[in-house]
DNA sequence: TGTGCCCTGGTA
DNA sequence: TACCAGGGCACA
C-alpha cells in the first residue's frame, strides 16, 4: 500500500513530470471520484500553472498559480501514470490532467479508493495529521506524551494520522517487531524505553522502506521484502518461530509470538 | 473504541 | 465464484 515513503517517491515523479506545467484539461473517469472532485471543480484547474508539489502525511498538495491547491490521496492502490497525449490511457485510470506541455497525468487506482479534491484560493485547510516521523518534530517525549493517553493496543494506534504521520498497516506491524514490542500491548503500558525503541523503530522501517513504486514494482518479490508483513506461517528472521497473523480494528497484524512480547 | 462502509482487482 | 485486501471516515 502506498504509506509514506511511496507517497514521497510518487510526489517526486510528479515534480519531475509536471512540475511548471499549465494544466488544460481535467477529467474525472470513475463516477466514486465525482463526489470530491466535481466537474466545477475539473473545469477550476483549467489554465493554471502547477507552482508547488508537497507532501505532508499520506497527502500530495499541489499548489496551483491561483493559490488554489489540489489534494490527493491515494488510499490503497492509487499511483500516478505519465504518458504522452497521443498514447493511449493507462488502464484503471480514474482522474486525468492534461498539460500544455503534452503530459498525460493518469491517477491509476484499481480500487477507486482514491481521493483528489480542490481546495479553492485561500480555502486550503492544512492537513491535521502528527509529526512527520522523519523529522525531529518526531520526538521520544512526545510520542510518549502522546501514548500515554491510548489505551488500545499499540498497533492500530500507530495508525492513527494524529499520532504520527504516514505509518500504514505493513509497516505498522514491521515497525512492532523491529521494536520487539507485541501488537496488543496497550500503548499507555509501555516503559518509556520502549517507547524510544518503537519511534526508531519506526523511523527505521520508513527510512529503509524499498524505494519505487509499490505499485506495478515488478523487480523485486515484494514478500521477501517484509520482516512480518503477510508472512503468516514463515519463520522469524530473529528467533525461527513461525509468524502469527491476527486482525485488529480490522485490519491484518503480523507478530512473531516468541521475540514480541507484551 | 470498535464496526461497517466505500470499492474492485487479484487470488484461491 | 467467493473472498480478501485496507485508509479514512461516519457512526454507535
Amino acid at each position: 500500500m502506498p504509506e509514506l515513503p511511496e507517497v514521497e517517491h510518487a510526489a517526486a515523479r510528479l515534480r519531475e513530470a509536471v512540475l511548471g506545467h499549465t494544466i488544460v484539461r481535467a477529467t474525472v473517469l470513475h463516477p466514486s471520484q465525482r463526489r470530491h472532485f466535481p466537474p466545477a471543480a475539473q473545469k477550476a484547474v483549467v489554465g493554471q500553472r502547477i507552482e508547488r508539489i508537497d507532501r505532508r502525511a499520506k497527502v500530495q498538495l499541489i499548489h496551483l498559480a491561483n493559490g488554489a491547491v489540489l489534494e490527493v490521496h491515494f488510499r490503497m492502490t492509487g499511483d500516478w501514470e505519465f504518458t504522452p497525449l497521443a498514447d493511449p490511457a493507462p488502464r484503471l485510470e480514474r482522474v486525468r490532467f492534461e498539460t500544455a506541455e503534452g503530459v498525460r497525468v493518469s491517477l491509476v487506482d484499481g480500487r477507486a479508493f482514491g481521493v483528489v479534491r480542490l481546495h479553492k484560493p485561500g480555502q486550503f485547510v492544512p492537513i491535521v495529521a502528527g509529526p512527520e516521523p522523519l523529522t525531529d518534530d518526531f520526538t521520544v517525549e512526545g510520542f510518549i506524551a502522546s501514548l500515554a493517553k491510548r489505551s488500545g493496543p499499540i498497533k492500530p494506534t500507530l495508525l492513527d494520522q494524529k499520532l504520527v504521520a504516514g505509518v500504514g498497516n505493513i509497516y505498522a506491524s514491521e515497525a512492532c517487531w523491529e521494536a520487539r514490542i507485541h501488537p496488543a500491548t496497550p500503548a499507555n503500558t509501555l516503559s518509556k524505553a520502549r517507547v524510544q525503541k518503537l519511534r526508531d523503530a519506526v523511523r527505521l522501517v520508513l527510512e529503509t522502506a524499498p524505494s519505487g513504486r509499490y505499485y506495478a514494482r515488478d523487480d523485486v518479490n515484494e514478500r521477501d521484502i517484509w520482516r512480518v508483513y503477510g508472512k503468516e506461517g514463515d519463520a522469524c528472521r530473529r528467533c525461527n518461530t513461525r509468524i502469527t497473523k491476527l486482525v485488529q480494528a480490522g485490519r491484518s497484524t503480523f507478530y512473531c509470538a516468541r521475540c514480541q512480547r507484551r
